[in-house]
DNA sequence: CTTTCTCATAGCATCAACGCTATGAGCTGG
DNA sequence: CCAGCTCATAGCGTTGATGCTATGAGAAAG
């Protein structure tokens, strides 16, 4: 499990231009993933996280599930609605093996 | 100056919905900010830092200047062409001022 | 088996970001 | 005055995210 990723990383980062490609669908899927538990965390259905945050029950799955690359006012929602501060910035490369 | 922009602000904030429109609008300004002195701090010009994020001069000027919201793959492609590590997460809402 | 609730998914329309080209403004040095 | 460089901006086409509605799968309860 953890070695296919590895695996998928390196066979993408072969490509020219795709690690970034690789980063950006690893951050929707793990926000989808933040998102999800911190709506769990509240016991709110889709639908209720929907509600609070203007948008449909459907397009709170389609983000938990990472199906598409999450647009920052969406972002800026839920995390409004989570009762939450979105974050975005550069990050000095760091060295982590 | 800064106090059009706080009229700007309050006049938005009136609207139902724009608080986070707001935010969003204020994020990418402050993106554009970053990126523009990191890049100066480099000595590169617009071209520069196009090229090596395969991107245009044009879209870097627009970039920075917050002309739109930039998009979670565009702020990749800058990260990793400025040597940093783009950062998108979620932070528990502090209770500033 | 039927109802209900939750989540996943599809199809479609709209809208905005992005790539691209071209051009103009401002500055500097010849 | 005339390059040359840097940055800003405009127009246009393409692409993809989002909003919306509707439907299906799965579980739980009756």
């Amino acid at each position: 499990m953890s070695e296919s990723w590895q695996e998928l990383r390196d066979r993408r980062m072969a490509e020219p231009g795709a690690a970034e490609a690789y980063e950006a669908a690893r951050l929707a899927y793990e926000l989808g993933k933040a998102v999800r538990a911190m709506r769990e965390e509240r016991g709110w259905t889709q639908s209720d996280l929907a509600r609070r945050a203007s948008m449909t029950q459907s397009a709170v799955a389609r983000f938990e599930a990472g199906g598409t690359m999450p647009t920052i006012p969406l972002l800026e929602r839920l995390a409004e609605a989570l009762g939450m501060r979105l974050n975005v910035g550069f990050q000095p490369l760091r060295e982590a093996s």
